[in-house]
DNA sequence: TCGGTTTACGAAATCGGTTTCGTTTCGAGT
DNA sequence: ACTCGAAACGAAACCGATTTCGTAAACCGA
C-alpha cells in the first residue's frame, strides 16, 4: 500500500486526489524515488524495460506531474526564458513573441515576459524582476539607457539581444540584415522611376537600427549616385505632418521617393498623404519597413521591407539554448562562448506603391 | 565570521561573491535564518529596529536576493500569472498584453505567457505546461475547443477568462459590454443617415463575442426598427472579398451602413473598397470594432468601437489575486467565490467614416 | 514583587524533487 | 566455477528558503 499524500485516495475512485508526490509514485511502483526520477529525466543509468514500464504505468494511472518548484530548486535549471519588450504595440514584437513562444516550447521551455513600454526605468526593473524568479536566459529587445546593466546581466547569465544592440557590444545580437534591405528599397524605388530619394524618420527615435539604416540608406545613394537626404520628422502628430506635406508637396510631380523608415513613421506619413487625397500623387513613390497588415490594404499595397520574424525568433532560441547548456555543463570560466552577430537576411514585398 | 557560500568572498573585494544564501546573511547580521526570513517578507512577528537595520544593512551590502525556487517550494506560491492568447497578431491581444504585464507587476507577480495561435490543441498543451510549471494563476483568451479542459483547470487554480467564455460557464470573465458597443456603432450609423444597416461577420469567427454582437445587432435592428442583416463572408481572401464588393455595389448610394465586427473584417472590407476607389462610395458610411492604429488614417478616420484595455488588464488581475488569496487563505473546500461576470465599459471613437 | 501575557527570536522540521555514492545483481570472459 | 566490470537500483544528503514551535526576555497591572 503505498503511502497517501494528503487527503487523497488516488485511484479509480475519481475523487479528489491532490497533489501525489514523487515517492507515492516509488512506493506504488515498488521502487525508490530515485528511480523515478531517472525515469523521468530519462537519465543515462538505464532501468529494466519492466521497471520503466511499471513506473509509467504508475505514472499514466494517477495522472502524477511532478512540481517544477522542487525540481528548479535542487537542479538550479527552471527551464524558463525571460523576455523583455520594449513596445508590443510594434506587430514586429508580436510576431516576435509568437516566435520565440513557439520556439521556447519545442525545447520545453515557458516564456516570462515583461514589457518595458520604452521606458528604461521599467526596463531596468523588468531585467532585475526576471533575473531574481530564476530564468534561465534572457532574450531582450531593449529600449535604451540600460547598456551596463545589461551587460551586467550577460556576465551573470545567458543574454541575447534581438534586434537593438547595447554599446560596448559585448552580447549576443540577432536581427535583420538592415544594409541589405535599405538597398533592397532603394532598388525597388529607383525601378520605379524615383529620381530623389527620402528616407523619412523620427527624431525621438536614435536607437541603433535607425541609425544602421539611415547609414546604410546614405552609403546606398552615394554608391549608386543618387541625389537624396534623411528627412526627420519632428515628433508629435501635427508637426510631423506638417513637415512631411511641405516635402512632399515641394517635391510632387519630381519623381520622388520615399522610406518610411518603421511602421509608425509611415502611418503619419499615410496621414499626411491623405490630405493631399486618398490615392498617391503622380510620380511619388513610396516604401516602408515593417510588413504590418495594412500595408496590404494602403495605397493598392505597400511595398514593404518584411523581416524574417519567425526565423529570428528561432535563432534567438537556439543562440540561447546554447548558452544555457554551455553554463550548465562547464564548470568554470572556462569555455565561455565568444559573443555573436547573427543577420538574418529579410526581403522586399514589391506592391504596387513602387509599380512604374 | 560568517560561512561562505561556494567560492564566494562576498564584501568590498569586487571579485566574484556568487549566491549567498540566508544563512549566510543570518550568520553575518548575527541572527537566525528565521528572522531573515521574517525580515524578507515584513512578518507580523515585529523585531527590534535594531535588528532589522542590521539585516537591511547586510542584505544592501552584500546585494543578496532570495532564490524565487526555493520560496516556492516550500510556501508553493510562485507570484507568477500564466496568460495564454489566441491571437498575439490581434491589438487587442497587445494591449492586453501590455495591460497585465503592468498589473501584475504592480502586485509584484510576473507573466508567463503562451500563444495558442487559434489552435486548440497548442492552448491545451500551453495549459497544462502553465499548470506544470507552477502558476499560481491563469488568464486564458480562449481560442475555442477546450472548455472542458479549461473548465476542469478552474476547479484546480484560479482561473479568469478574458473577453471569450467557456460553454457551461462556471468560469469568471472579463470583457466588454459589446451589447452597448453595438448599439453605439449603431447609433452612430444612424446618426450619420444611414438607412440600412449590414454587421459584417466571418464564416470562420464562431466565438461568443461574434455572436454576442450578431444577437446584439440584431436586437438593436428591431429595436429601432431599422432594416439590416449580418452578412457573414466566406473565409479566403477572394470569396471573401467578392461577397463585400457584391454587397457594396448593391446598395451603393442607398444610404448603406457597414459595421465590421472585428478589425480583420475591417481589413479585407477595405481591400473590397480599394476596388471601388479610394475614398467612401457616396452615401456609405463604415464603423468598425477594434481600436487599429490604422482606424485613425484610413478614409480620415474611421469611427470604431474602442474597447478599454486597461481596465479590462487591471480587473482581470484584480479577480485573478482575489481568487489566488482565497485560495492561499482559506483550508478546505470553504469559502468558494461564485463564479463573476464582469463587463467593462468601452467607448465610441466618432470619425470620418460616420460624418454626414 | 509576582503571575501572566506579549514580544523577539532561534532550533529544527519541512517543501518535493535531484544527485551522489554505494551496494547488489547480472553477464561475459577464461 | 570464479573474477571482474558494468548495469540497475536504493539510501540518504542536498538545494535554500519558509514555518512551526518553543523559549527567554520584556512588559504590565495589582
Amino acid at each position: 500500500m503505498p503511502k497517501m499524500a494528503q487527503i487523497a485516495d488516488n485511484w479509480e475512485t475519481g475523487c479528489v486526489m491532490a497533489q501525489m508526490r514523487i515517492k507515492d509514485i516509488a512506493a506504488e511502483a515498488g521502487v525508490s524515488p530515485a528511480t523515478v526520477s531517472r525515469y523521468l529525466n530519462n537519465r543515462p543509468g538505464q532501468m529494466t524495460e519492466e521497471t520503466r514500464a511499471r513506473i509509467a504505468a504508475v505514472i499514466e494511472r494517477t495522472g502524477y506531474r511532478p512540481r517544477a518548484a522542487a525540481r528548479n530548486l535542487r537542479s538550479s535549471r527552471t527551464n524558463l526564458i525571460g523576455v523583455i519588450l520594449a513596445d508590443i504595440a510594434n506587430p514586429f514584437s508580436s510576431a516576435m513573441l509568437e516566435g520565440l513562444s513557439a520556439s521556447a516550447a519545442a525545447r520545453g521551455c515557458s516564456l516570462m515576459t515583461a514589457i518595458s513600454g520604452n521606458d528604461p526605468a521599467k526596463e531596468a526593473e523588468s531585467l532585475t524582476r526576471l533575473i531574481d524568479a530564476g530564468v534561465d536566459g534572457l532574450v531582450v529587445n531593449t529600449c535604451g539607457g540600460n547598456d551596463e546593466a545589461i551587460a551586467a546581466a550577460a556576465g551573470r547569465l545567458p543574454v541575447v539581444l534581438l534586434d537593438r544592440d547595447v554599446a560596448d557590444g559585448g552580447v549576443d545580437l540577432v536581427t535583420s540584415n538592415n544594409r541589405e534591405l535599405v538597398a533592397g528599397l532603394v532598388d525597388a524605388l529607383a525601378a520605379a522611376g524615383s529620381e530623389r530619394l527620402c528616407l523619412l524618420t523620427e527624431a525621438s527615435d536614435d536607437s541603433p537600427v535607425r541609425r544602421e539604416r539611415a547609414e546604410a540608406f546614405a552609403d546606398e545613394l552615394s554608391r549608386r549616385g543618387l541625389a537624396g537626404e534623411v528627412v526627420t520628422l519632428a515628433d508629435g502628430g501635427a508637426t510631423g505632418v506638417g513637415r512631411l506635406d511641405k516635402t512632399i508637396r515641394d517635391y510632387a510631380g519630381k519623381r520622388l521617393g520615399l522610406i518610411a523608415v518603421n511602421g509608425l513613421v509611415f502611418l503619419r506619413l499615410t496621414e499626411a498623404l491623405a490630405q493631399l487625397g486618398p490615392s498617391l500623387p503622380a510620380g511619388l513613390k513610396i516604401a516602408t519597413f515593417d510588413d504590418y497588415p495594412w500595408n496590404h490594404v494602403l495605397f493598392g499595397g505597400v511595398t514593404t521591407a518584411a523581416q524574417d520574424t519567425l526565423t529570428i525568433a528561432e535563432r534567438v532560441v537556439e543562440r540561447l539554448s546554447e548558452r544555457i547548456d554551455v553554463v550548465t555543463t562547464t564548470v568554470g570560466e572556462a569555455a565561455k562562448l565568444a559573443p555573436k552577430r547573427i543577420e538574418i537576411p529579410g526581403h522586399i514585398e514589391h506592391r504596387a506603391s513602387t509599380s512604374r
